[in-house]
DNA sequence: GCAAGGTTCACCCTTTGGGGTGAACCGCTC
DNA sequence: GAGCGGTTCACCCCAAAGGGTGAACCTTGC
């Protein structure tokens, strides 16, 4: 059982450090091989653990580049933002973790332990942490249902009742039925208050484009 | 001309330990006192270096304790945001020095000495860096007046013409003319734009209820 | 002195958003 | 099989948002 091969991707100096100076304590069992900015990976490692910088860069492009790097074993985000649709669209993008930023630096390396190891993909809380199911969607626990999120998500962007009817083949009528709904649920009253509403619960992608 | 004397604030192990290590290869220069989660700064600091962590926290109230501990020289914002809005609040809540965490290690070196010298109170790029004045207001680069830009920061905060209108004692219809202008310039076309343009341009306050 | 640009407002009009109701269909559960 | 809740849609109606124009007033700068 040797040492856990890592290599860390940011763009910032500060949260590589840090990370690397996190992982120094337990250098036994977590190697950090490679502690490089924007570069490309030099050697074979285990993980890289993909940095996602407070959920505002963590694009898919990204994680995919990395998950098509032969010398990487696998990738995984390492975030702030808990929030299902992160976790989800990190996961189908094929990252093969999920750590949250949380965590203390001993839950950080028994993580990458345990994902190497093949085991539990999402560290998200502490110890215990009620197990999060990757079939959620965000909104879920206030009530909202799927349809009803997914109208939400793409209010959160920007799009137009039209717009929204025409990505999802629905029509107007039905998608003013689902904001009338997703309104009552969440208390908002106008367009503008479910977009913030939505940011605040996780509903933004990683990249909106106005 | 001894070491500048930091305290470093923040709720993240990782942050603080990032910051910890980057300063340790200038330990001639900084020293780092405290490196506390949570905890009160326990012996006098030159500066006590405050992570805002991406924005997401960074309230007034935390910033004006640090300012009011007699132990504390000056306060120092350290954030990733660079919007005028934030640097301009922090400032007025007493900080003495805002500090972009863009900077390389050097920079946050000589930026703390310069600070602690009583010199430029603001770091935010590189080197040169065309001096930002602090009285700017967001969005003013994009070509908003300072009307709109209030404006904006309203529909920002979820509010509608009416409620606008009513809190800036202007009419309904000036509301409606400044917002046209407004979408012109920063080219959006809904108000749900508009609003994810301010939220990407800073115009979002702390803590946002809706 | 006048042009430029910000501020303020009014009046017009069209489009969009949002609320209410009713109704059909589905699958699930008790 | 009756009931519940989600999905889908239609029709109606009203309020809010948004776009155009014109116009008054005020600085500031050439």
């Amino acid at each position: 059982m040797d040492a856990v091969r890592v290599a860390l991707v940011n763009d910032y100096e500060v949260v590589a450090r840090g990370v690397a100076e996190m992982l120094r304590t337990y250098r036994n069992r977590i190697h950090v091989v490679e502690l490089d900015l924007n570069k490309q990976v030099g050697e074979h490692v285990d993980i890289a653990l993909y940095d996602t910088f407070a959920a505002t860069r963590g694009d898919r492009s990204e994680v995919r580049d990395l998950v098509s790097n032969p010398l990487v074993g696998v990738v995984v985000v390492y975030s702030w933002t808990l929030e299902p649709v992160h976790i989800e669209s990190a996961m189908s993008n094929g990252a093969g973790g999920y750590i949250s930023k949380g965590l203390p630096a001993a839950g950080l390396v028994s993580a990458l332990e345990t994902i190497r190891a093949g085991g539990k993909q999402l560290h998200l809380e502490q110890e215990d942490a009620q197990t999060v199911i990757v079939g959620d969607w965000p909104g879920r626990e206030e009530g909202l249902s799927e349809r009803e999120a997914e109208i939400l998500a793409l209010i959160t962007q920007g799009l137009s009742n039209a717009e929204i009817a025409e990505r999802t083949y629905l029509s107007i009528n039905s998608i003013k039925t689902y904001i009338r709904n997703c309104y009552r649920r969440i208390g908002a009253d106008s367009r503008t208050n479910a977009l913030l509403w939505g940011i605040e619960h996780g509903f933004r992608p990683d990249r909106v484009r106005i």
